[in-house]
RNA sequence: GACCCGUUCGUCUAUCGGUUAGGACUCCAGGUUUUCAUCCUGGCAAGAAGGGUUCGACUCCCUUACGGGUCGCCA
């Protein structure tokens, strides 16, 4: 039975590269109907605070990433207040006084003031990594590798001692986690050996850099999970593309669900190089998202981002969503492409009022609002049609009106499809907006 | 500095000794859409360098260069 784990510490926000540590690990565990847990790091106290550990939930949440065992999940249940059922580590320190014990007894702990060092077995030490194959660290090199302390003079456990008792007890069969633990395993390796446990498998993944290739820190962009839905990204979308970041699915397809990952994940496939984040391409991967929803979820979706821009939300609503739903790539996208369909006042764009204003066909407009003002039922093929009797009876094609007459209703030169503005607008505003353009 | 991992178009990647080195993002050019977007077609663009091994190397080995990681009483 496969078990992996997620083991975050509380920073306050969840970045990037630990959501795709995550999500390789749950869909590893998925994939294999494996169990899949949450462990919460909490042992550095400064930093750990509700809304660090909330930042973590809220941002696994997002990217759908359920846990089987961890806080807040029914796994937590089985003895809610013993500490062998907590998945926080700072609640589990009788647990690691009793391994400690176990160090201590087998003579592999001494002590370093008010501090206990751990001996290390002085040989080589080979790991077979999944994802970087064998590794040897020489332990025989004492000033390369020097007894590391787990214990500190305060009586706290450091990370290396914790992080591996957790793993056993815990019973996790596969730690996936990031490349900057490589150097750290044959240390952890040595502790399970000196406890006499069996170690779990390992697989190191490359690390997600920014697009200069620098590390990728907290305040770089793309780096918060919790920046994403404020910048109107599907969780899909994200998951999508931090999952072909350093991995791929050998085949020509990219657009996945989440099910699909699923699918297709293996550890095999992922890669030894640290990967650049794009953020363009991520973007993109949004756009295709987008395409495969809904409407009406679309619709859902865009509502927060529309109402923070103050628009009001009209019966015409749906039609103006529909509208643009094609024509952006994040859903922040959407006010300022729908603003001039529900309000008089959007914003213009005076560069390219500028040019249809000295575009010829322009003189066509009055005229065209003229012949619209008299018709009695209105549609977009209706209105187009008057686009087509304006400009044929005068030597013009309808194509080259369209330019001018997009710009006078939208103020744009980019948007949606000229008959979806003609029945949002309506017949009054379309005429009101064509008979003031050139004024 | 020492140790570890890595290096294919600008970016993400395919290739597991024999390919005109393929796909995607971006960009450019056409086409479809009487408009915008979508979409379609085409184009630009890569094996870090040098040595080996081999009939044959992007692929295996070595060296160098470059990038990343690790060397805490942080996690």
């Amino acid at each position: 039975m496969i078990r992996t784990r997620f083991a975050p510490s509380p920073t306050g926000y969840l970045h990037v590269g630990g959501a795709r540590t995550a999500l390789f690990n749950w869909l590893f565990a998925r994939k294999h109907n494996g169990t899949f847990i949450l462990r919460v790091e909490d042992t550095d106290a400064a930093r750990n605070t509700e809304e660090a550990r909330q930042a973590i939930f809220d941002g696994m949440s997002w990217l759908g990433l359920d846990w089987d065992e961890g806080p807040q999940s029914s796994g937590d249940l089985r003895s809610p207040s013993s500490p062998s059922s907590s998945y926080y580590q700072s609640q589990r320190n009788p647990i690691y006084d009793a391994y400690f014990e176990k160090l201590l007894a087998a003579d592999r702990l001494y002590k370093d003031g008010d501090a206990y060092r751990f001996r290390f077995d002085r040989k080589p030490i080979t790991m077979q990594d999944l994802v970087c194959g064998e590794v040897t660290i020489d332990y025989r090199d004492e000033s390369n590798t020097p007894d590391m302390v787990i214990r500190r003079s305060d009586g706290s456990y450091v990370f290396h001692f914790v992080n591996v008792v957790d793993d056993l007890e815990m019973k996790i069969t596969h730690v996936i986690r990031g490349e900057d633990h490589l150097m750290n395993t044959p240390k952890h390796l040595q502790l399970i050996e000196a406890l006499g446990s069996q170690p779990p498998q390992y697989a190191h993944i490359p690390l997600i850099l920014n697009a200069d290739g620098s590390k990728m820190s907290k305040r770089d962009a793309g780096a918060a999970v919790g920046d994403y839905p404020k910048q109107g990204f599907l969780s899909e979308a994200v998951v999508n593309f931090i999952a072909l970041l350093g991995w791929s699915s050998k085949s020509d397809d990219e657009i996945f669900t989440l099910t699909e990952l699923i699918d297709r994940f293996s550890l095999e496939a992922i890669n030894r190089a640290p990967a650049r984040f794009d953020f363009e391409k991520c973007k993109w991967v949004n756009q295709q998202h987008i395409a495969k929803i809904s409407t009406e979820k679309f619709a859902d979706l865009a509502k927060p981002f529309v109402e923070a821009e103050i628009l009001p939300i009209t019966e015409s609503y749906p039609a103006v969503i529909a509208a643009v739903k094609e024509k952006v790539r994040l859903l922040s996208e959407v006010p300022s492409a729908i603003d001039f369909l529900l309000t008089d006042t959007a914003p213009v764009d005076e560069e390219t009022i500028a040019k249809a204003k000295a575009n010829p066909n322009s003189a066509l407009l009055p005229a065209l609002a003229e012949l619209m003002a008299t018709l009695n039922d209105w549609s977009a093929d209706i209105a187009k049609e008057a686009i087509t009797t304006v400009a044929t009876a005068n030597g013009a094609k309808p194509g080259q009106l369209m330019f001018p007459v997009r710009v006078a209703l939208s103020g744009r030169a980019h948007g949606p499809d000229l008959g979806d503005i003609f029945s949002i607008l309506g017949k009054e505003k379309t005429v009101a907006r064509l008979r003031s353009f050139l004024e």
